[in-house]
RNA sequence: GGGUCUAUAGCCAAGUGGUAAGGCGUGGGACUGCAACUCCCUGAUGCGUUGGUUCAAAUCCGACUAGGCCCUCCA
C-alpha cells in the first residue's frame, strides 16, 4: 500500500507499527449544524482509506472524536462560540444541539455508505485525560499558565512546523480579520490548553481543574482521545487539508511533547470540495447539505460516486453539472450491471487476474479513478456473468456503490396485477392500438413499475 | 510576505520518460409501433505559455501566466 505522507510531502510504502493491526484516528466533526457536503468529502475519502486497508488484509482500529465542546472556541474577540451559537439559534441546550448533529451527521454517512468508525467518544467524556495531559506538560515545562490560561509554548520544541515546512517568521499574525493577537502568549505560535478567562462567559459546558473552572483548548482533544483509545503509537492520522496547520500541528507538538517520542507515522489529508468561487463554507452561497442534494433528486451514492471519480488529493469543484454527470455514469453503470447473466462457475484464474488489479490501484494512493475504471473494463471483457457479478460484489466493499445491490421496493400492487396489465398492453401492440398500449404503460410507470420491451418479452422493473 | 497545491477534449478525469485510459455529453447506427434500457461507431498530431535536458517529454529542470488552499473557527 503507497499513500501520500503530509509529514514527507512523498508518496510512501505504508509500514504499520504493528503488522496486525493498523491505528487510525480521524478528525470528527464539530456538531453544532449539518454537514455540507464539503465536509462529507472528506468522511468519504476516510472510509475509502478504511476499507482499502480492510481489503488488503489489515486489520483496522479506527478512532473518531466527536466535538461537542470547547476547543470550537474562536479566540477572536468577534468570534463565537459555535455551539453556543447553534444553541441560541434553535433555542435548545449546548448537549440538545450536539446530540441532534450528532444523529444528522450519523444518518448523512449511513445514506453514504460510510462505516462508521469502531470507536467514537465525544470531547466531553474525556475532560480528565485532557486535564492529566496538561498537568504532565506543566511539569516537563513544555506549559505555562498566563492570563488565567495554560499555554503550550511552542518555542520548545526544535521542529514545531514539522508539518507544514513553515517558519514561525513566515505566519502573518492574525491574518484574517476576525483573529485578535493575544497577549498573554509567549510566543505568537503557542496555543491554549485550558481556559480559564476567556470572552465567553457564557460558556455553558465548564469543568473544574487546577487551573480554575474552564473548558480544555481547541486542540488538545483529539490528542487525548487518540492516546486514550489508541495507545502511544499511531499509524495514520487523517483530517481535512486544513487541518494541517495549526491543528495537526499542535497536535504534534502536544502529543509528542507528553509522549516523549514520536507519535504518528503518517498523516493523510484529504483535499477540500470548493464551489465556483472557492472554498465552500456554511455561511457564504448555497448550503449544500446531502438532504438538500436528495430533494433536488439525487442519490447520495451519486456524490460519493462524484468524489471517487477523482483523486482524494485533488480539489474538486462542486458543480450541478459534474452532479448531473456522476448521477447518469452511475446508473448507466448498474444498468449495465443489472444486464449480466448471473451463469457460469466462477473463474478463479480471471478473479484472481482482476482483483490483482483492482489492489494495484487502489492501494496506490487511493487512485479510485482507475479503480473505477476497471469496472468498464471488467464488464466489457469476454468472462462469465457470475465471475463478473462476484469481482463487482468483492470490490463493492471498498467503493461501497451498492453496485450489485439490488433494490427491494414494494410495488403498490401485486404480480398478478401486473402481468395483467401486460398482456392488456401486449394485446393492445397486437391490435395496434398503441394509444391504449402508451396509457397502461404509463400508468405502470406512475405506480413505479417500468416496462421493458425486450426479445424475450416484456419485463418490469420496480424503480 | 511565507508555505502548499493545481493547469490534459464541451464537461469529469487517468497518466510519474517510450509516443494521450475511462466516463458523461454530442453526432450516427442497431433494437423498438414509438420510447426506455442495452449494444456498435464517433472525438486531442494534442496535455496553461515558453526555454532547456534527452534518441524520446503531458511526464524531468528553469522561467512565466492563471487559479485554489493555509498562515490560530474550519472537512
Amino acid at each position: 500500500m503507497k499513500i501520500y505522507n503530509t509529514l514527507t510531502k512523498k508518496v510512501e510504502e505504508f509500514i504499520p507499527n504493528n503488522k496486525d493491526i493498523v491505528k487510525m484516528y480521524t478528525c470528527g466533526p464539530t456538531v453544532y449544524h449539518y454537514a455540507h457536503i464539503g465536509n462529507l468529502r472528506t468522511y468519504i475519502f476516510e472510509d475509502i482509506l478504511e476499507k482499502t486497508l480492510t481489503y488488503l488484509g489489515y486489520n483496522v482500529k479506527r478512532c473518531m472524536n466527536i466535538t461537542d465542546v470547547g476547543h470550537l472556541t474562536s479566540d477572536a474577540d468577534t468570534g463565537e462560540d459555535k455551539m453556543l451559537k447553534g444553541a441560541k439559534r434553535e433555542n435548545k441546550s449546548v448537549l440538545d444541539i450536539a446530540k441532534f448533529y450528532t444523529e444528522a451527521f450519523k444518518e448523512d454517512t449511513a445514506k453514504l455508505n460510510i462505516k462508521w468508525p469502531e470507536i467514537v467518544s465525544c470531547a466531553t467524556d474525556n475532560i480528565a485525560k485532557y486535564i492529566e495531559i496538561i498537568e504532565d506538560l506543566l511539569a516537563k515545562d513544555y506549559a505555562y499558565i498566563s492570563g488565567g490560561n495554560v499555554y503550550f509554548d511552542t518555542s520548545k520544541l526544535d521542529n514545531y512546523y514539522k508539518l507544514t515546512n513553515q517558519t514561525d517568521k513566515d505566519l502573518v499574525e492574525a491574518v484574517r480579520e476576525d483573529v485578535s493577537v493575544d497577549k498573554a502568549k509567549k510566543n505568537q505560535a503557542d496555543f491554549v490548553l485550558w481556559f480559564t478567562k476567556s470572552k465567553f462567559d457564557d460558556q455553558e459546558l465548564k469543568w473544574p481543574s487546577p487551573w480554575g473552572v474552564g473548558y480544555p483548548g481547541w486542540h488538545i482533544e483529539c490528542s487525548a482521545i487518540s492516546i486514550t483509545n489508541l495507545g502511544e503509537h499511531l499509524d495514520i492520522h487523517c483530517g481535512g487539508i486544513d487541518n494541517i496547520f495549526p491543528h495537526h500541528t499542535n497536535e504534534i507538538a502536544q502529543s509528542e511533547a507528553y509522549l516523549g517520542h514520536k507519535w504518528c507515522n503518517y498523516w493523510v489529508h484529504g483535499e477540500h470540495l470548493n464551489d465556483i468561487d472557492g472554498k465552500m463554507s456554511k455561511s457564504k452561497g448555497e448550503f449544500l447539505t446531502l438532504s438538500l442534494l436528495e430533494e433536488k433528486g439525487y442519490n447520495p451514492l451519486d456524490y460519493r460516486f462524484m468524489c471517487l471519480s477523482t483523486s482524494y488529493r485533488k480539489v474538486l469543484t462542486f458543480t450541478y453539472n459534474a452532479l448531473d454527470n456522476a448521477k447518469q455514469s452511475l446508473q448507466k453503470l448498474k444498468n449495465k450491471i443489472k444486464n449480466i447473466n448471473s451463469e457460469g462457475p466462477i473463474d478463479k484464474e480471471k478473479f484472481e487476474e482482476y482483483d490483482k488489479r483492482f489492489k494495484e490501484y487502489i492501494s496506490d494512493d487511493l487512485n479510485t479513478s482507475n479503480a473505477i475504471s476497471l469496472i468498464y473494463d471488467l464488464l466489457k471483457t469476454d468472462i462469465n456473468g457470475n465471475t463478473k457479478l462476484a469481482l463487482l460484489d468483492s470490490w463493492d466493499k471498498v467503493l461501497s456503490l451498492d453496485l450489485t445491490k439490488k433494490e427491494i421496493k414494494d410495488a403498490n400492487h401485486d404480480e398478478d396485477y401486473i402481468n395483467n396489465m401486460i398482456a392488456k398492453r401486449n394485446e393492445a401492440k397486437a391490435n395496434k392500438d398503441y394509444k391504449l398500449a402508451d396509457e397502461i404503460r404509463g400508468t405502470l410507470l406512475k405506480d413505479g413499475i417500468l416496462l421493458k420491451d425486450t426479445k424475450e418479452g416484456t419485463i418490469y422493473e420496480i424503480i
